[in-house]
DNA sequence: CCAGAATGCTACACCTGTGTAGTAAATGGA
DNA sequence: TCCATTTACTACACAGGTGTAGCATTCTGG
């Protein structure tokens, strides 16, 4: 009797190369919203997918290659959600309209894709190299329209003002508020994110 | 002739527990600001502090509890720093004078002891959770501080304020520009901050 | 001056992750 | 139907971190 009886592990479903890197992209998300950055490895990925390493070394040559195909896929999915919530068209130049228009829609955006923006959002600091850089870079990206749109609505009050620090003030706003909002929708309801920078801005304004 | 060539290590001079405990938290806070949270390991620790792991556990019961106390002994630095600089004793009420006040303060405050504040200010996310929990909780009573600042300084005016989200947006404009300082002082200066803060603040007063 | 306590070091066993070579199973076209 | 290709798995060697047992050295007080 050959003990052949040594369990071999179950196939686990074959699927074109394609297909697998996203299946492998999306175990990546899970387990950063999960477990943070510090959880994503190789090895948790194939676990997660269901499948062995050397599956996840056939699809990307490693975890940074990985990360910068995930971050390549999220990228397009965050930026696109986020300038259709920026009221970009707005030539209206209306601080206030703006301002009411561009909260609940953020609002909303964050809470319709709560993965994507907790992986943004929650990123700082020790995440790696690579997903730090990109990220980076989006941000100052970002940080330029909101430059510009600040210049833009406010118009001649802009004058007085220092613009990039004011953008840099309004997309570190931004994040924390996405933050909480995402840790405790409850409580930061978009009304009350709404009324409260309705009622700051409009004892601002002239 | 005997072997005994097998080099040993020479050894660390020798120090009592307490000024051990010291230096190990030195180290610790070395690591951090050099290679951020993920480069923190009882390993790391005893490596910069030029000696073995089993002095390291016999200071401290692990990672955990050697954060624990590293998080106790900055806390103290960190707090006092932040208090002493926010205008805590300003029952004058006049916004302008607390904001013209506060914001070179706290920008000494960052560039004097910078260590420290990369610690506290680069921290997010992914700590271990000792660390974390206690930022946040930190975080959490700083933020209540300013939430009464802002009520009494305020004053009438406040009443038409969401206090709480107001606090949570002064707290997260802080942060931000904290980084950005520690970051960048050159272009981050105590002028340039203070002017846009007044400029802002100026416009917003009746 | 010489125990014995205090302090530090070596060495080991264990864990988790990386990356790869070799092998086994599934699949689709001749 | 059957074989070549594609896809997946096993197994190994290596790297770095944890925690501990046991030995070596230094220092101090009697």
């Amino acid at each position: 009797m050959p003990e052949q009886t040594r369990k071999r592990r179950p196939y686990a479903p074959r699927v074109p190369m394609a297909e697998r890197r996203e299946q492998l992209l999306d175990a990546a998300l899970t387990i950063i919203d999960r477990d943070g950055y510090d959880g994503v490895s190789i090895d948790a990925i194939a676990r997660e997918a269901g499948v062995t390493r050397p599956v996840v070394y056939g699809a990307y040559d490693g975890l940074g290659p990985l990360l910068t195909a995930l971050l390549d896929r999220q990228q397009d999915r965050a930026l696109g959600q986020l300038f259709a919530a920026l009221p970009l068209g707005a030539d209206d130049a209306d601080p206030l309209a703006v301002v009411e228009r561009a909260v609940p829609a953020l609002h909303a955006m964050v809470l319709a894709d709560p993965v994507t923006w907790r992986a943004i959002l929650a990123s700082p600091a020790d995440v790696p190299d690579v997903v730090r850089e990109r990220i980076e870079g989006d941000r100052e990206r970002v940080r330029g329209v909101i430059e510009q749109l600040v210049t833009v609505v406010l118009g001649a009050r802009a004058e007085q003002l220092d613009a990039e620090v004011v953008a840099h003030g309004i997309l570190a706003l931004l994040d924390h508020f996405g933050g909480l909002v995402l840790a405790d929708p409850g409580r930061f309801t978009a009304e009350r994110l709404s009324a409260a920078a309705r009622s700051l801005l409009a004892a601002w304004l002239p």
